[in-house]
DNA sequence: CGCGCCTCTGTAAGCGCATACATCACCCTG
DNA sequence: CAGGGTGATGTATGCGCTTACAGAGGCGCG
């Protein structure tokens, strides 16, 4: 009775098999009623919490599902009124919400990490270990690794794969910037972008980046064959790719087209160190619509994402998979809404 | 081999023992490198990945750290610009990741759960049976409930406990209200003040209303006895509180002074239902400094907490906890700072 | 009255790993 | 060259639970 009590101490004490104490929490039905009682009872007063190792060793499951998400701590936090909650405005917020309440309505509990910047190949594999199932977030975990963590349980990618053999719930990014920059160009009749990508790694950069290209086809206008500039996906990396494309383009573009929202707050700050003001003496929009974004000034124009969904629609693919090994992989698409705001020119302020 | 591979596998592979391959995982120094390097390019080629759940049951120790939080998810959320992101606009957010930050810098993982507003008995200790430590929300978790699971491994409360014979990390509530009521009173010369709590057993709450009449009592004010009327802790209640109020109270009061900012944003509502506009007519003032309390109009007067905070220094109550299970219970005070905006009169806008 | 069947409970065998302890080879010291 | 270390590995056990299987009553039915 030292150390904490265990099956067998409320077996004993209950009079009953350690079977019968299993029972009771696996599969109370089984139980007689009054037998039932009697052992939550001693459970009760001997203070007995079933271990979830054992459990989990014993039953081949662990009830835990884990979402690996990077760690997009933005340092230079600046963008924000205050740097202390800059931090809260990510995106990966609205991810994690949406999973834990899809996990717990399906009896799961949600294990999250951020990847660490340094060694990741730990902790994907320390997380494989514990869950039954893992969504992971794009550009968090090298393929090579998920491939390996695959063969042992169901994987859901959260964004646009390199291939398309895995499930996954993506956005319409393509879709978005495509409507996105119409926008600027039909309805702002502007005709010079520029736009700023991610790394080359990033699906959904990329796919923004086709979707702005498309734009330009459809438009009549020059196809640009690659992104103007490139950067990390910060607010910091916004910052300074849009330094370098106003030091480089010599007849200023009338917009900056980002790939997210961080990286155009990013650029905000950027045009307010040249002196140049959006939307009048250039455009910005960037992609998410992450609440930050509502909080510069001005406003920004961006594509909004259903991050929430994104969540949700992991669990119910994971769940998928649990109950089907051999299901043919699936790709849940997720619409994006355009939100027009101050910095393309469509509100005050 | 045909289901997922275990320490058997890599060992007889790699021509070891399960005891050489446990040990490449847990103290590879103690492996010669020769050695090491065989087996973890067996473990690489199997696929192998550690069962969270058999070490876990081995060692005693699951690695992971949890967090029971409330779920706020509310529903009513007609306060935010577009109703979609409300809901990401919750403390609980930035207390998740300043665990999760801190739960990794110590090697940990985090498993989070709301409670289930229905049954929330096995919430918990389906947690606590797969924890090493537990961090719990205030009001998310009975008390009785939490004495037993205490029993079985270290628990900190995120909020003013009811006993101090638990660890806890508190914000200061009386004296950030205390702070903001003042300023009221002194700065503004502003009276009647009239205030919404919250349930009467939510300490945090109470502990403000003991702030809000430590600030009479200092400006030579009558004293207040008890909130002029109570609601829960949401937009909802918020609203239906102050309509009451402004219903009852016949000389109007000069400034509703509200337990939590979602309430505050409510208040404001039933303001503009009333015709009637903070802070001329009345000034509003909330507490807890949530990124919505900047995008309602007015801003939203405030006390801000450092919620990142309240994660990470639950963390590091866990942490000497499971170094030493008999130290003393230990309380953290986080300071909050006054944050005038728009609502009390300070900013304009 | 005997048989099959159903309900409830017990028996026993792992689940995959960590780790105390034993073993063994080898090196150093005197 | 013996004796005591030291470092690397193997052996064996148990962590706390789930679950197939077996057993024991009790029931209805022919």
């Amino acid at each position: 009775m030292r150390s904490t009590p265990t099956v067998y101490d409320v077996a004993e004490h209950a009079g009953v098999s350690i079977a019968t104490v299993s029972r009771v929490y696996r599969s109370p039905a089984t139980v007689r009623v009054e037998t039932r009682e009697r052992v939550l009872a001693v459970a009760r007063e001997l203070g007995y919490v079933p271990s979830g190792s054992a459990r989990g060793l014993a039953s081949r499951t662990t009830g835990v599902l884990g979402l690996c998400f990077p760690d997009f701590h933005d340092t230079e936090a600046e963008g924000a009124p205050d740097a202390d909650d800059a931090e809260l405005m990510l995106y990966v917020d609205e991810v994690i919400r949406g999973m834990e309440r899809a996990a717990r309505r399906h009896g799961y509990a949600l294990l999250i990490a951020a990847s660490v910047a340094g060694g990741p190949g730990q902790s994907v594999s320390d997380m494989a270990g514990r869950v039954d199932g893992l969504a992971v977030l794009a550009q968090t975990v090298p393929e090579d690794e998920l491939d390996v963590v695959a063969r042992r349980l169901p994987v859901v990618m959260l964004a646009n794969p390199p291939d398309r053999a895995r499930d996954h719930v993506e956005v319409a990014n393509f879709d978005g910037q495509l409507a996105l920059t119409r926008h600027l160009i039909k309805d702002h009749g502007l005709r010079r972008l520029a736009f700023v990508g991610g790394p080359e790694d990033s699906p959904d950069g990329e796919a923004r980046f086709r979707g702005y290209q498309a734009a330009h086809l459809a438009a009549g206008l020059p196809l640009p064959d690659r992104p103007d500039a490139r950067s990390d996906l910060t607010q910091a990396g916004g910052r300074l790719a849009a330094q370098a494309l106003l030091d480089r383009l010599s007849p200023r573009p009338q917009a900056l087209v980002f790939a997210n929202d961080q990286m155009a707050v990013g650029g905000l700050h950027a045009l307010g160190e040249r002196g140049l003001r959006a939307p009048d003496d250039i455009a910005v929009t960037g992609f998410d619509g992450i609440p930050l974004g509502r909080l510069v000034t001005p406003t920004l124009t961006t594509v909004r994402q259903p991050m929430g969904q994104l969540g949700e629609q992991a669990v119910a693919l994971l769940l998928a998979r649990l109950a089907d090994h051999d299901r043919p992989p699936e790709a849940r698409v997720l619409a994006t809404t355009l939100t027009r705001r101050a910095s393309c020119g469509c509100a005050d302020r």
